[in-house]
DNA sequence: CAGCTGACAGATTTCAATATCTGTCAGTCC
DNA sequence: GGACTGACAGATATTGAAATCTGTCAGCTG
């Protein structure tokens, strides 16, 4: 029942402290910055964060996590066809990740600057999208569609890595040229030609 | 027949500047410590290169020159097994990343933030590369190991962008992980299942 | 006269003083 | 007594003046 502006929670800082992020960009973004926005001493978002590295980083893990949630929905769907599935799948995230870098490139670089220090959230965030992409491969592999040489998450990761430059940020300047959706068709035919059965 | 030490030539300067760069980091490498370097004035330096940003991406030419003639050979033995060669050539390209970034990583770093700066000497070796893997692939596909839907250039573009992780700069630290000579051989394998012809 | 020098203007970088921030904690307030 | 404050020490960032660098060019030199 307590309402918002009343209680000081973790839910709250965060929200507060994306947008100082949004406003002052990472470099400038202080835990006092985000104690005014709130008006609070800063000694209080102390109380909910250890420190500005965690607070960080759990900023980076709501980030990372609302990304992964638009595609577990794609990846679980048991009824598709594996093939198709995982070509959507991998085209969502091209698509979720240029989106993202495009319409808003500066909070884009901020977010950019804060996963790069968030070791943690971003290691367990790249595992839970090899853990979907894991179930796909495994679907395709018992109804036949697919066949692999070894496990299951083995050909996953190896997706995931041959799809990098259409997911990984340090490739986000090469998502406007004009030819990047043609590379990535030609990579995922190349990919799902390597994982059909024969 | 003018020996080293007298004339005042493009290679000497690119020399001195190597050995600068070497010494001093890529922040702090000046014109003025190349023409110290070599004993004459800035002034001279400023005869052969017309800018310090050119003589920076004249060195990261020289650079990237070094790497594309060490593959040259591998992708041009056209009596060798296409499949095999492209596994070579790949594992080549890898292994010369990796022991440059290994060995001196100061030294890797520097020419990183060079041939950061160095797009057209960047881009040009990037279309060396890919032409020589295109090379491998039209081989293979007129042998009939090989059946690509697409133009062989396509396919070779995807190839080296499905490869990035093993190649591109950007992701040198991962390079040092235990699990990576796994994880290349699982996308060669994926990428040349996808190649072969059945 | 071709190649080099060195002084110069404007741009960039350095450095040290100054201000701000992080993280702690004794104490205040419901 | 649990949540918050605000002063504090040490670490980090900002700032502006001084030093250095880039790129030019008139003149020297062999």
């Amino acid at each position: 029942m307590a309402p918002t502006p009343e209680t000081l929670t973790a839910e709250r800082i965060l929200e507060a402290t994306e947008e100082v992020l949004r406003r002052h960009g990472p470099a400038k973004a202080t835990v006092v910055d985000v104690a005014r926005a709130l008006g609070v001493s800063h000694g209080s978002v102390y109380r909910h964060f250890r420190t500005k590295a965690a607070l960080r980083e759990a900023v980076s893990k709501r980030w990372l996590d609302r990304t992964s949630q638009a595609l577990a929905g794609i990846a679980a769907d048991a009824e598709r066809d594996p093939a198709a599935r995982l070509r959507d799948w991998l085209a969502a995230l091209f698509e979720a990740k240029r989106r993202k870098a495009g319409d808003d490139p500066e909070l884009f670089a901020t977010y950019m600057v804060l996963t790069d220090e968030s070791g943690g959230a971003v290691a367990e965030h790249l595992a839970d999208l090899v853990g979907q992409l894991t179930r796909i491969v495994r679907d395709g592999v018992e109804s036949g569609a697919f066949a692999v040489p070894g496990p299951a998450e083995t050909e996953a990761r190896a997706l995931f890595h041959a799809t990098g430059r259409f997911h990984d940020p340090c490739y986000a300047r090469e998502w406007k040229q004009p030819g990047v959706e043609d590379e990535f068709e030609a990579v995922v035919e190349l990919l799902l030609r390597g994982l059909a059965a024969r």
